[in-house]
RNA sequence: GCCCCCAUCGACUAGUGGUCCAGGUCACGGCCCUUUCAAGGCCGCAGCACGGGUUCGAAUCCCGUUGGGGGCACCA
């Protein structure tokens, strides 16, 4: 029975590193029929931030990476932790206890990493180890400490690391790089999500490719159905024609509040509003409404001022096509009284 | 400095000795669509790091070089 572990500590919003890590362990115990244990390794106080493993629960849902057992705090553990440290660690100087060249329990009492991480995959039976291949040095020792407590260490595999613009191990100071940032963005979950899976676990390292990820943003957007968009952007269903063509949620919800919040402007195309009230009351649909206006060559600019206020956005005949008829006559009248 | 890992277009990759004058995706460039910005459609550019082997034959195997990354904490 493969069991694997995904083992953050709460130090705030997963970074982009951090969730490919999440979503191979999803996958890898997927693959063989196994169970994934959410351990969150808070063995330093000083660096557990307030709310971190909350964040992490909810990074999580947002990618839709679900577990099987935990969260398990190693924290709640220290007492085995001691325990074991007592049991290999030899006591140095300054009353810490060591194990080889490494310390394994702290002179305040606490484990470290090295021991806390050995001794739980130990006691949680885990199977198989992956994570990066910053923590390839550490698997001597990791192993060697679970021999001392009479275990037999669980496969280790290193996978490469996703490299930032700069070619270099990817963390916070390369920004926009964690989770919380990705949705700020209004990149979807799912884009997120799919974009780690391809990722896999090659050996070699990465780049982060933020065009790859907007690419499969578009993808996600374009797979939603008009309620999805709706519900995701927090938009009326209404003005779903008007977020079609964005690229993220956030573009999605300022077009549609483009067309939900117009703003005044200044609109001098008598002719054209007046050919388009016409129109809209003889109650042609979006599409004829533009084809007509467009044989008289009309000003669509003007109409798209008029309706929107704006020089810029949705494509007119989406706009059109997210306003009712008696909105469309509001806006136009508005605009052919002020003109006058 | 020492130890470890890696190496196909700009990026992500397919490729595991012949079917590869290397295929796909993204980016980029051009065209079309669009009286805006996007989205969408079509076309195109571009690569096996280098040098030695092994072999009838090498992107694929071996060695070296170069390059890149990681580690060398009472941080994880």
């Amino acid at each position: 029975m493969v069991r694997v572990r995904f083992a953050p500590s709460p130090t705030g919003s997963l970074h982009l590193g951090n969730a490919r890590s999440a979503a191979a362990h999803r996958r890898y115990a997927d693959a063989h029929g196994g169970a994934m244990l959410l351990r969150i390794d808070d063995t330093d106080p000083a660096r557990n931030v307030d709310g971190g493993l909350e964040t992490i629960l909810t990074d999580l849902e947002w990618l839709g990476i679900g577990w099987d057992e935990g969260p398990q705090r190693q924290s709640e553990r220290h007492v085995r932790h001691r325990e074991a440290a007592h049991l290999v660690g030899e006591p140095d100087a300054d009353g810490a206890l060591r194990f080889g060249h490494a310390t394994v329990l702290r002179a305040d009492g606490t484990a470290t990493y090295q021991l806390a991480s050995a001794v739980d995959d130990l006691d949680f039976g885990i199977t198989h180890v992956i994570r990066g291949s910053d923590h390839r040095a550490n698997e001597e020792l990791q192993a060697s400490l679970i021999r001392a407590l009479g275990g037999e260490p669980p496969v280790y595999i290193h996978h490469g690391l996703l490299l930032g613009d700069d070619g270099t191990k990817l963390s916070k100071r390369h920004g926009a790089s964690s989770l919380a940032d990705l949705r700020e963005e209004g990149i979807p979950g799912e884009a997120v999500r799919t974009y780690l899976d391809e990722l896999g676990l090659p050996k070699h390292d990465v780049h982060l490719d933020l065009a790859r990820l907007r690419r499969l943003s578009i993808e996600a957007l374009a797979a939603l159905s008009d309620d999805e968009l709706a519900a995701r952007t927090g938009m009326p269903v209404s003005v779903v024609p008007a977020m079609r063509g964005a690229r993220d949620l956030r573009e999605a919800r300022e077009y549609a509040e483009q067309v939900l919040d117009p703003v005044a402007a200044e609109v001098d195309a008598p002719e054209t509003i007046a050919r388009a009230v016409e129109l809209v009351e003889g109650g042609l649909d979006a599409k004829s409404v533009v084809r007509e206006l467009k044989a008289v060559g009309g000003s669509l600019k003007a109409v798209r001022l008029a309706l929107t206020g704006r020089e810029r956005g949705p494509e007119l005949a989406a706009v059109i096509e997210s306003l009712s008829r008696d909105e469309l006559l509001n806006r136009l009248g508005r605009c052919s009284s002020t003109t006058r």
